[in-house]
RNA sequence: GGCCUUAUCGUCUAAGGGUUUAGGACGUGACCCUCUCAAGGUCGAAAUACGGGUUCGAAUCCCGUUAAGGCUACCA
């Protein structure tokens, strides 16, 4: 097969909010298609009207967009596989589900939901490996036909082989056997008329032209159903991918109760895209080399399935933590200026000199861990100090220290030149004239100038401060705190 | 319970029978740098679940045990 005719598709519910592990997901199936050239599909699988979510899918596509996992096909990018909502395709698994049925593949079932639910009660006291009875399976097809037209509620269910077993090639995980012995009449059609997952997705995957499913673990059992309706219809199985799952710290499936599960939870948090998609995409892949740091191009051009791992991985908030830093201090400063001109504004910190904010930004950016870090560290940059850090005061400001203060913002206002060199070399000359370590200066300046012992230097802060500031605060430092 | 899957440092992982005193990263400890805090650098602690085989040789192949997870719906 060309690879450029490769098609994959990411088909979520529509629950409420885009799963972590349902965007890596996406992400290696995105990643797949366009490491080959191929496409990219959004399929939305809404066949359980009784979890049906308002606004979900809007929500799933947002998230997706914003995550850069960008689809070729999909509910709002016709392909011409369309369309891409299950809810909208019902006359099509209609007809298959009556193909099937005229073949001898599936018959119809009249059981009432009691009735099943006292036979799987029963079954399972029994300890059979399966839930329901078959009793339908040999009712005559036109007496079903009848009752069917009566108006009779039913069901459709597929013919499971009585005996043998089914063996099929996974990428991920190699051959699995599973006996039929082991496997239910599945249900195809509820009472409804909507189909089950099972019919819906082969059916959707073979008209839409998908060549690999990519999905997750909690897939691969059901793997023989769909195969066998493939063979059922008489079409080719495309290439099987079973993902590990995601887990928690304690090593259970991913959930809710022990953090946060929804993309948009960590979007509110300040995780970058490109930290989080790097993040994911790193549990249960990895390029065969030490490199950790990548950009989506770079994911693209180095990803295989053959490189995908087969157990399930914790989801570690501490690395993910770290990427983000290495992240945020890989992007252009012009970018972290807009960034963090809203964060400023939400603190009533207007900026009109970007060049400021960038100066300060390049000041403060290795010390970011999330881009709201920076509004907490860098207020000094913006308005004059309002409180001095009491132990910094205790440490640092002696009863000779404003003198010492003021007589240096004497000598920083004759200063021609305010640059990082030059105000060293002033500090050091004065502190060697006073016989005084440079230390004795430069803590007490520090907290005159930002209210904080802890920060980048002295002298490329005051060199962004620039002159007029760095001499007022050193004045009002020396009233301030000798009044405290 | 049955079926399926998985098993290397705390976590993510590398090592495709000999290149391995099992490598890297996060986290963690110490030290260096230094005006503080970060960043950076150096060094350290830290793993092949257990038991059997196969083989001259096993983290790697096979079997069993154990543990974990998934599935076992007219949910996906």
């Amino acid at each position: 097969m060309n690879n450029k005719n490769i098609r994959v598709r990411f088909a979520p519910s529509p629950t409420g909010y885009l799963h972590v592990g349902g965007l890596r997901t996406a992400l290696y199936n995105y990643l797949f298609a366009k490491h080959f050239g191929g496409k990219f599909i959004l399929r939305i699988e809404d066949t359980d009207q009784s979890r049906k979510v308002e606004g979900a899918v809007e929500n799933l596509i947002q998230t997706l967009h914003w995550a850069g996992v960008e689809y070729d096909e999909g509910p709002d990018k016709n392909g011409g596989s369309g369309p891409y909502i299950q809810s909208q395709r019902l006359p099509i698994y209609q007809d298959h589900a009556k193909e099937l049925i005229q073949k001898g593949n599936a018959y119809y079932c009249f059981c009432s939901p009691e009735r099943l639910a006292e036979v799987k009660n029963k079954n399972k006291e029994l300890k059979l490996p399966f839930s329901y009875d078959r009793h339908c399976r040999n009712i005559d097809p036109a007496e079903a036909q009848r009752r069917v037209a009566a108006g009779e509620p039913y069901v459709i269910r597929m013919k499971m082989p009585l005996e043998g077993e089914l063996m099929f090639d996974d990428v991920i995980r190699g051959s699995v056997t599973i006996g039929f012995n082991v496997l239910d009449d599945q249900v195809l059609i509820k009472s409804d008329g909507f189909p089950t997952y099972h019919l819906a997705v082969v059916v959707d995957d073979h008209l839409m032209g998908i060549t690999h499913v990519i999905r997750g673990e909690e897939w691969l059992s059901s793997v023989p159903k769909h195969i066998l309706l493939y063979q059922f219809f008489g079409w080719d199985v495309p290439v099987m991918a079973h993902l590990p799952l995601l887990l928690n710290p304690d090593k259970s499936k991913l959930s809710k109760r022990q953090g946060d599960v929804a993309v948009e939870d960590y979007r509110t948090k300040g995780y970058l895209k490109e930290a989080l998609v790097n993040f994911i995409a790193l549990l249960g892949w990895n390029p065969g080399d030490d490199r950790e740091i990548f950009s989506m191009e770079q994911l693209v051009q180095e990803f295989s399935l053959e490189r995908v791992g087969k157990s399930g991985a914790v989801f570690n908030v501490e690395k993910l933590n770290w990427l983000n830093q290495q992240h945020l201090r890989l992007k252009p400063n012009d970018e972290l200026v807009s960034m963090m001109k809203p964060l400023l504004a939400e603190k009533s910190i207007i900026i009109h000199d970007e060049t400021y904010l960038a100066s300060v930004i390049e000041l403060l950016k290795d010390r970011l861990t999330f881009p709201q870090d920076f509004v907490n560290i860098s207020d000094y940059f913006f308005t004059d100090p309002k409180e001095y850090d009491e132990a910094a005061i205790k440490k640092h400001w002696h009863a000779e220290t404003p003198s010492l203060m003021r007589q240096f913002a004497d000598l920083l206002e004759g200063l021609p030149n305010f640059s990082h060199d030059a105000l060293e070399a002033s500090l050091r000359s004065f502190a060697e004239k006073l016989q005084l370590k440079t230390s004795a200066l430069i803590h007490p300046a520090r907290l005159a100038l930002s209210g904080k012992s802890a920060g980048p230097g002295l002298f490329e802060m005051m060199a962004v401060l620039g002159k007029e500031t760095v001499v007022r605060r050193l004045r009002t430092a020396t009233e301030k705190i000798s009044a405290a």
